[in-house]
DNA sequence: CTGAAAGCGCTTACAG
DNA sequence: CTGAAAGCGCTTACAG
């Protein structure tokens, strides 16, 4: 054993009675082609020195140490932690072990997380970031592929995976005027996030189709926070004319929102419809469930640690993913849709159970 | 440079017209005596060439990689994202990275990410797992220094950090029976689980303390999950005698209850109120706001690391952390103290605005 | 204070 | 099909 009491690749080649060569040839498989009968004898050998191949020394011999790095600005955040969810699955999958770094939405965090990452020498950055062009720019100048997710990527260097902004905005707004709602307003977030704009022009782009003008009285613009969308829902609320329905950037904010609504008595969908985006399990289990933009998750993932995985020299390709309006019942359906009526009191079908998803593509 | 055209050791050393050696001292700051002459020349043969260390191979060569790996059942859960996000900032702090492995709750993922772990030469495991044994037993035989959170660890070489289950609950359950509330009854995690057992004895030692039996009907053991709280709910709420207050042993599951409530029509706090356990922000915005046990996350987080940094050679320890009773509305508390009357409709004081929490020892 | 060199545990052309 | 050996980019005794 090393000196360090370890096992390695010598101790192997000992009891096998081979070249520590063939034992790395048998450990990556279809380097090299071995004889049946000198795998064996390695594999037995392997087993019975307890041999672990020590990833590190593989990593700084092959070039590749199979870990990405993940930066997202808030685990705390459910939007966050289900994508960090997917992508670890996702990784998992392919053999790949996720790095990672919460940046607390801070910019130099995130910088100096990038930094960490790229001395680790990741195989990849998967960037969920503040001000993406700096992070960017220290990847990609070290030659380390990167995926910027949820917003285009400013540095063509690197590739995107974004979620289609407007169509899902637009379409949660149509949604909402469906239901013959007319004063339809809207929660943003910050107005200079990207995403936030593009749920804007999404929320616009709905009425301008409808042949409607949307009320800009209704409309505020909020950190993409439980606390955001719970000032912001007051606001509304609070004031001389109030919408009579609400398209909300983000899952946190929409929470926040039915907070507000309680408090002031407003009932959902009652007297205000309400759609959100980015809806995570939590939407489904909120008092009322959460009509909702939701992403595909496992889509995002897939095509994300794809881009990672694909020949280096090809060309970053910015992605968009469809998401999908799951309808529960704050934005006045009826749901789950068919179920049996219950002896509950005169509201209950305004909060019905939850139940499977009835995802309608956008 | 080197042949992969990365700027290594000997392009700093060649421009500063010094030996690798005396890079390496630079770099490793007080491990050996440098003019500082030579130092500023180092140092500015470093910013001039573009070096970067790489890590890897300082891994390889110092036998430490600076890398926690963290295991936990399931990110999308608000509590484990809570509890990861603390370590993550904690780890960062003391300049190591955290690597994530979600097991999605399977002991076989688990197993198989501790071997990971263990293979990318981790130099500590963090778990917050399911079936501590086998994960556990792979990571000590590696002798890799182990801290099982959120229960006491079975294996002697393994450190844990736990919440004071039974105070807690114990206490959140006191809240509720001076309240007035005297049918107080459970949604605890499933009877294998030993931190649901805890808050059970908890639960059970409050009605003693008092003189009071609790009364089983209003017992329920359900999955630690959204769903698994909706479910009990409607089983305790559905029943022919109803309890008048239930302690919820987690957040989800509380989260889960009230949609149930609401979808009953049973008023919380009027009809029912609620005290849950691990309460993240999500509790702080539910409607109405939840009353919880709060595990103090920092102080957990940093009781991990510092046990994890401690000299490999000391006695694993098993540590206690208190939690607090942050007190919302759900227990019928007015909430928040003092809040200014409102013009809103009758019941609006029950669902007072969040505001700064307050937290009382437990 | 500085340098030459062994070693960390692997991978992978290069020979045979 | 197998082996001897260079190399990955560092750290760190060992000499001076």
């Amino acid at each position: 054993m090393g000196r360090r009491g370890r096992v390695t690749r010598e101790d192997v080649a000992r009891a096998a009675g081979t070249s520590t060569a063939v034992v790395s040839y048998v450990l990556n498989e279809g380097s090299r082609p071995i004889s049946p009968a000198t795998r064996e004898k390695v594999l037995r050998a392997m087993e019975e020195v307890g041999y672990r191949p020590n990833g590190i020394a593989r990593a700084l011999a092959s070039g590749s140490t199979r870990t990405l790095g993940l930066v997202v600005p808030e685990l705390g955040n459910q939007f966050f932690a289900a994508l960090a969810n997917a992508l670890e699955a996702e990784a998992s999958r392919h053999g790949l072990v996720l790095l990672l770094g919460d940046s607390a939405e801070s910019v130099d965090r995130e910088r100096s997380l990038v930094e960490t990452f790229s001395a680790r020498q990741v195989d990849g950055l998967i960037y969920v970031g503040v001000g993406a062009h700096d992070a960017v720019e220290i990847a990609t100048s070290a030659r380390i592929p990167v995926v910027v997710l949820d917003r285009v990527a400013d540095d063509e260097r690197a590739a995107s995976v974004v979620i289609d902004n407007v169509e899902g905005a637009a379409g949660a707004t149509r949604h909402l005027l469906e239901h013959g709602r007319r004063d339809v307003g809207a929660i943003l977030g910050p107005s200079e996030v990207p995403t936030s704009l593009a749920r804007f022009f999404g929320w616009r782009k709905a009425f301008e189709e409808a042949g409607l003008r949307p009320d800009d009285r209704f409309l505020q613009w909020a950190p993409f926070s439980k606390e955001g969308g719970y000032r912001a829902g007051l606001s509304l609320l609070g004031a001389e004319v109030v919408p009579d329905a609400l398209f909300v950037a983000s899952e946190d904010q929409a929470l926040g929102l039915l907070c507000a609504a309680a408090e002031l008595g407003v009932s959902v969908p009652g007297s205000l419809a309400v759609v959100s985006f980015d809806g995570t399990e939590a939407s489904r289990y909120s008092v009322p469930p959460l009509t909702t933009v939701a992403p595909r998750f496992d889509e995002i993932a897939r095509r994300t640690i794809d881009l990672l995985r694909a020949a280096p020299d090809a060309a970053p390709r910015a992605e968009t993913c469809a998401a999908d309006l799951v309808l529960r019942s704050s934005c006045g359906c009826q749901w789950p849709a068919g179920a049996p009526d219950r002896a509950g009191p005169p509201d209950s079908t305004e909060h019905p159970a939850p139940s499977d998803d009835e995802r309608s593509h956008l």
